[in-house]
DNA sequence: TATATTAAGGACCTTTCGGTCCGGAATAAA
DNA sequence: TTTATTCCGGACCGAAAGGTCCTTAATATA
């Protein structure tokens, strides 16, 4: 009865994300989404509405996909050397930051509903930190005196800091030190 | 002989700047410049080349008025105090973060020549950070037994990070969390 | 007062932007 | 085979983008 489709919705939405995350919301242009999704205009607003609306949806696929990344790398039983390698992750691979930070910096000051939804996302971030703290203060592998809450937030603000110099593709000496200075607060 | 400039360009340079911090090079558009800068578009033109070349020149500006606010504050004979109260700061009046974060996300990796200017920026904030630090040890108002340039870096990506999160306007507690731990790293 | 320079305004250009719509081909199930 | 749905391509739209150019008015100096 029904001709199914041909592609597959959530492919689509992760080749759109790659885009968004490389270029930023307003320099990624239609065009430039047809030519990466490879669907027609019509198939593109048909399913997905606006560039807006796509905007938000492969938003959301890139947070659920980048938490459940960062709790892999949190479930180490050694709390210390999950996040130490989480860290170096961010480093050894050319990368686009995070987008987060990236939309961070070019949406949340002009859109209230990015600006919850990127917020939602440092909560999910600082959350994650805390748990895994939490953890490894009681199993030993952090052996930090300083209060969790304050950890996590000192590890969810400094992951912005790594992305800002990833993305800038500043010197990597200035990050690892950055990342040695970080992880001596965590023992 | 001459029929001299009614405006400064210093001046007109300025506004250019604030609206770039603002918005971002791409969403600042050329309507916008003229109406906050009350140039006619010829003039602006004239004066400025393109939109590529006023941004340049605004950004330069930009960095050397910045790097002169940090010096200030670096100046302080209390360098424990005087980085303290830069810190806060930031925190303290709504911002637009700073325009180095948001460039370097948005143009550098799309730019080679502002990804140059704003790793060259980094350098600037490091070696203020840096020669502070040297002197803070001295006077014993720095104690920490951390290398100078470690701290330096450290303070320089905790910096993005913070205008990160001053820019997404997320909670201020996490922030003030944040830079506490970072002091925490000073003695 | 004449001259040289700058300002402002606006007409105009091409290109690209996001978005809508339609017609025809493809394809599955009834 | 009919029917319903989906896909694609392309024509089309108005608005806005960055940029050029020309005319006219203003003004300081020689």
């Amino acid at each position: 009865m029904v001709r199914p489709r041909n592609f597959d919705e959530i492919d689509v939405l992760r080749k759109a994300m790659i885009l968004f995350w490389t270029k930023g919301y307003e320099s990624a242009s239609l065009n430039d989404l047809l030519h990466v999704t490879g669907l027609s205009k019509s198939s593109l607003y048909e399913t997905f509405g606006n560039k807006h609306d796509l905007f938000s949806r492969a938003f959301d696929l890139y947070r659920k996909e980048r938490l459940s990344v960062l709790n892999n790398y949190l479930s180490n039983e050694n709390v210390y050397q999950g996040i130490e390698l989480f860290f170096m992750a961010l480093l050894n691979k050319v990368s686009n930051g995070c987008m987060t930070s990236n939309e961070a910096i070019e949406l949340a000051p002009h859109d209230k509903e990015f600006q919850k939804v990127i917020e939602k996302d440092f909560e999910d971030v600082e959350n994650a930190f805390f748990n895994a703290i939490e953890i490894g203060k009681i199993n030993g592998s952090i052996q930090s005196k300083i209060d969790s809450l304050k950890l996590a937030r000192f590890l969810t603000v400094s992951l912005q800091g790594v992305n800002v110099m990833v993305r800038a593709q500043t010197s990597q000496n200035r990050i690892e030190d950055f990342v040695s200075v970080i992880l001596g607060n965590l023992r």
